[in-house]
DNA sequence: CTATTTTCTATTGATATCAATATATATAGT
DNA sequence: ACTATATATATTGATATCAATAGAAAATAG
């Protein structure tokens, strides 16, 4: 071996700049930073908000839907259930059709902390398509949705 | 209150359909998953494989900069680099020009595990890329980093 | 109708993530 | 030089994430 150095610094570089992955990451880890700051006076974080929102139904849904609508381990959601069981924020009950599942719902609390939170998303989201080019927030929606 | 639902289903729907934050998390944990699964005969997660990859340069980083390149808080660099130290993929030792900080650098071992991951990245990524339509990919790196 | 397979969820263990906080050193102001 | 402020990193505690595994019930095969 002539150097220590087995990959070449042009490749790092090269990875570093198209790595999906990576810019995914990158991008999600800023965007749940701006979304905690803005809902941490509501309590909640980005993660609680959307899986609060997503148990917003007609029917309380069971968990393997709404792990998959989130795109999340089913295990990450019985871990990420546990500190808003806790609240009083969500209950869950066994699904009476199912006796191995459960299904999820929120309470009055719950739907009053959502409520509450509402608005700071509304806003937040708001803001952050204005400082994006026009057309922009909805191109990578649907080029983020070919991904998940 | 004529309803014991406080916010009308149609508004969960558009949050669910409209939220960057929501959507970036779930294509993160997809893409997250596809490059664990493919890494994993190297030893390797998607997120050490970019974090080891950062550190292949000519002169060995601080940790300011290689967490503000990856946009991750710098207490998660540090937690991060745990288990890859304890394997002996990677130092940290102490800044000679500032003893406030410490420097990174790959071991020789290191270098190998990621060597053997390079190709596993290739590969994935080039599938990836290729699932995609023309053009998308680059698309989104550059609306992604706009967010990062 | 019984046996096998599949589905639904929980638990454990490892790692990732960040806020709050603490410590040490460097830098700037006077 | 002295003091105040800023910077670089570590620690703690809470939550998030997933693999591996296990248990129970439903669905399917025969």
């Amino acid at each position: 071996m002539s150097n220590s150095t087995e990959i070449p610094f042009a490749t790092t570089l090269l990875v570093r700049d198209t790595c999906l992955c990576l810019h995914a990451q990158r991008a999600a880890r800023a965007l749940a930073r701006l979304f905690d700051d803005a809902l941490r006076p509501a309590g909640l974080t980005n993660g609680q908000f959307s899986l609060m929102m997503s148990l917003n139904r007609p029917e309380p849904p069971p968990m393997g839907p709404v792990a998959k609508l989130l795109a999340m381990d089913q295990t990450t959601l019985t871990a990420a259930l546990k500190p808003l069981q806790r609240r009083g924020w969500v209950e869950v009950f066994p699904n009476p059709r199912d006796k191995r599942g459960r299904l999820l719902r929120l309470t009055p609390e719950g739907m009053r902390v959502l409520t509450a939170a509402l608005p700071i998303w509304e806003s937040t989201h708001a803001a952050l398509e204005k400082a994006l080019p026009e057309g922009n927030a909805e191109r990578l929606r649907q080029d983020l949705q070919a991904l998940a």
